[in-house]
DNA sequence: TGACAAACTTAACGGCGTTATGTAAATTTA
DNA sequence: TAAATTTACATAACGCCGTTAAGTTTGTCA
């Protein structure tokens, strides 16, 4: 009777060793990443469980509530890192030119590539957790919304410098948005655009999209 | 002991009087529809259960599995019906006119009403379980691609007739499903995109889209 | 050493999908 | 018509889930 289930309380035991190396080395963290993992395991948030991401990093299942608040909020967490990845990422391809078309591409590109290389998260993000875009994070950090204002401020600028005919910069950052997303989200939920096939139709409609709005070239 | 669960007792009762009623008329079907009612409730399939559907339709959770094989099946199949209906109304768009370009704008306009108007299926079919897609139908029916079909053969007969620059028809209809779905998805998944925004940007979509296919208006 | 707090665990609740098993009614067969 | 069989349901149970309540161990500090 003592001994029928030995591998989870050795696993137990064994964690606690590592536990003291990793030393405060934020558990937290920890759970995050275990989590991430199993999303990528399994493809997707929507099977996976708590009970999982705690026999994955040697704790019980109640100790994640000592971090967040529920299953959701893990979830939530997870998604937030998403979305300060995918910022930095924009934020990073808008930085790379000062050429105001150019960037506009780079940072369509930097969005393209975001999806390709984080379809989970992008998933999570933008087409299965929308409502997350709305919810304030704890810390008053940023969300996505300025991950948008990205695009804007760069079709503002290229209005400002004559590249783009006149017109309401966030409209405009919309309809590009639109776009970039329609060919993401279909190669991130169909098995009709594979990664090429994807890049092919991004660049094409930059393209259409720069002799719609009156620029030389996108 | 006997009388403290009187209401799911009572609840079968009376409900085996109104099967009758129903006579054969396919509790298959009253199953989908509680489904899909339960989906409408919520706003999406993730959180249903089985055992909802059973307590709304007056049947014990099990009577489900004698018409559908598990959970995921009877999700298939609320697709199905979804797939079904949105060829359908792509196909009534598209025997409305016989103006080529005037055609693909209908097509493309009823693609999106059937977002707007059913998200909830819309959600289900194209972001959430695109692997439907591919899953055959028990009965040999058809699927999505069929839908697809009817857009790339209007975009090939607009090309035929020279109202739109030659290439390949399957690309063109590609590109413009990445952009309606771009609007729909993002309409659906997110805050940002209300009814009216959704609909001036596949506007301008088309527009743009037009011109850079070498249309006269599309 | 002992009080106290922090970190973590076990136990339990109700709900879930699913399977095995029972049962009453409808239908067929003799 | 009576018995046998099939059909159409139900109940009970299994293991997993999220979550809460209640311990228990571990570390801190007087």
């Amino acid at each position: 009777m003592t001994e029928i289930l030995p591998t989870r309380k050795q696993n137990l035991r064994k964690n606690s060793l590592e536990r003291r190396e990793r030393g405060k080395l934020e558990l937290r963290q920890t759970i995050l990443e275990a989590a991430v993992g199993l999303f990528e395991r399994q493809g997707g948030f929507e099977n996976f469980s708590l009970r999982q991401v705690a026999e994955e990093i040697g704790y019980s299942a109640t100790t994640i509530y000592l971090h967040f608040a529920d299953k959701e909020e893990l979830i939530f967490h997870v998604a937030l890192e998403g979305f300060k990845a995918f910022g930095e990422q924009l934020e990073a391809a808008y930085a790379h030119s000062d050429d105001v078309l150019l960037r506009i591409r780079l940072v369509g590109r930097a969005y393209l590539n975001f999806a390709l290389e984080n379809p989970i998260h992008y998933r999570l993000m933008f087409m299965q957790r929308g409502d997350f875009l709305e919810r304030k994070p704890p810390g008053g950090q940023v969300s996505v919304i300025d991950s948008f204002g990205i695009l804007r401020r760069a079709v503002e600028a290229a209005m400002k410098a004559g590249a783009l005919d006149p017109g309401d910069p966030q409209a405009v950052a919309g309809l590009l948005w639109t776009h970039v997303h329609g060919v993401a989200a279909l190669h991130i939920a169909t098995p009709y655009f594979p990664k090429e096939q994807a890049e092919g139709l991004f660049e094409w409609s930059m393209t259409i999209a720069a002799r719609g709005l009156g620029a030389r070239a996108l």
